[in-house]
DNA sequence: TTGGAATGTCAACAACGCTGACATAAAGTC
DNA sequence: GACTTTATGTCAGCGTTGTTGACATTCCAA
C-alpha cells in the first residue's frame, strides 16, 4: 500500500507537492530539524541536572507569568505527576516561585525567580541563535510558508493554545 | 537580556520576521506541531509495546534496506545499545530480519520482513495522511519555504544524512 | 453538607536516552 | 604470524520523563 502514486494534476495546478515521495521528504525533514530544533538547548541542560521537560516548563512560565499549575498542564500535554517532578525540583532548587492563589487558594500560579529568568535567558537565547540563523538563510517569504505549514500540522486544540499565546504578546 | 527589539531595517529591506517576538512564535510553533506531527503514530505504537524509537528504526531501514547498525546508528544519533535493545524486540517479534554480512561478516545488514513492512505502512499512512491535510492546507508555495527553513534549522551532519536519502530516491 | 475541582504525594512501571565493561569475530597493519 | 582496530553484541546500571493508580487535603459551590 501507498507506493509512488502518478502525479494527479486537475483544475491546471499541479499536485506533484503532495506525492507520497514528497510527503516522506517533509517527514525526514521535520526529525532532522527537530534534532537541531532542541540540540542547543539541550547541551546546556545537560550540565545541569535537567532536561528537556524543565526548559518547556521554565519557557512557558516565563511566557505566561502567574499561570496555573492546570493551565501549565494543558499546554504542555503531559500529566500532572509528570509535570508536579518537574516543578518540585525547579522549586526546590530556586528556579520558580509556587505562590498559592489569592481568589481560589487551591491554585498555585507560577513564577521565575531572578536565578529562573538567567536560566530561560540562556536557553532561549541558544535556541533563538539557531532559529535566527535558519530565518535568515531562508528568508521571509519561506518563514511564513513554514510558520504556515506547521500550523495546519498542530492538532485542533494545540492551534488553539497556539493561537492565544501568539496574540497575547505580538 | 533579549528583549524584543526595535526591527532594524536597512537597504530597504525589512528585517521585521527576525525580531525575537517572531522567533519565539516560530520555536512555539515548532513544539506544538512536533507533538501533532508525532500524534497518530504515537497511537498506533501504544496499542503494541513500542514507542517512538521503533517508529524512526522501522522507518530508516525500509527507506534504506540493508542498511548496516552502523549506518543507522549515526543517522537516528543514539548510542549502539540504546538501538540495540530497539532492534533486539524487532527482530525477537519478527519485524526486523538480521543479516550476517557476505563481504564483511561482522556487519549485520537490517531489512523489514512483510510483519514489518505492514506495521511500516500503517505508520507512515497515519503520519503521512497528517502531512498531506497540513501540506494541502498550506499550498505549494508554503510548503517549499517549509522544507527551506527546515533544512536550515539542521546540524551541517543531519543535513548531509538527510540530503544523501532525500536524493537517493527522489 | 455533600460533591467535585485543584493540587499534592507516594508508588510503581515503561520507554529510551546514557555510560562503562567485557566478549567475540574479522579485518587491517606491522 | 602477532597485534591492533573495527563492528557488533551483551550485561548491568542509571537518569529523565512519560504513564496509571491510589489516596489526602483544601476549598469552592450547589
Amino acid at each position: 500500500m501507498s507506493e509512488i502514486r502518478p502525479a494527479p494534476v486537475f483544475g491546471g495546478e499541479s499536485l506533484l507537492f503532495l506525492t507520497d515521495e514528497q510527503l516522506r521528504q517533509g517527514i525526514e525533514a521535520m526529525f532532522f530539524a527537530y534534532r537541531g530544533f532542541t540540540a542547543d538547548p539541550d547541551r546546556i541542560l545537560a550540565q545541569m541536572a535537567y532536561g528537556r521537560a524543565h526548559h518547556r516548563a521554565i519557557h512557558f512560565i516565563n511566557r505566561a507569568p502567574g499561570t496555573t499549575v492546570n493551565n501549565l498542564l494543558a499546554i504542555l500535554g503531559v500529566t500532572k505527576q509528570s509535570l508536579n517532578r518537574v516543578l518540585r525540583t525547579l522549586i526546590d532548587d530556586g528556579l520558580v516561585e509556587s505562590r498559592v492563589g489569592t481568589v481560589d487558594k487551591r491554585e498555585r500560579h507560577l513564577h521565575l525567580t531572578d536565578k529562573g529568568k538567567a536560566l530561560e535567558s540562556q536557553l532561549s537565547d541558544a535556541q533563538r541563535a539557531r532559529m535566527r540563523a535558519a530565518y535568515k538563510d531562508a528568508g521571509p517569504e519561506a518563514v511564513a510558508g513554514f510558520r504556515k505549514v506547521l500550523e495546519a500540522m498542530m492538532d485542533a486544540d494545540m492551534r488553539r493554545a497556539y493561537a492565544k499565546l501568539r496574540d497575547s504578546t505580538s
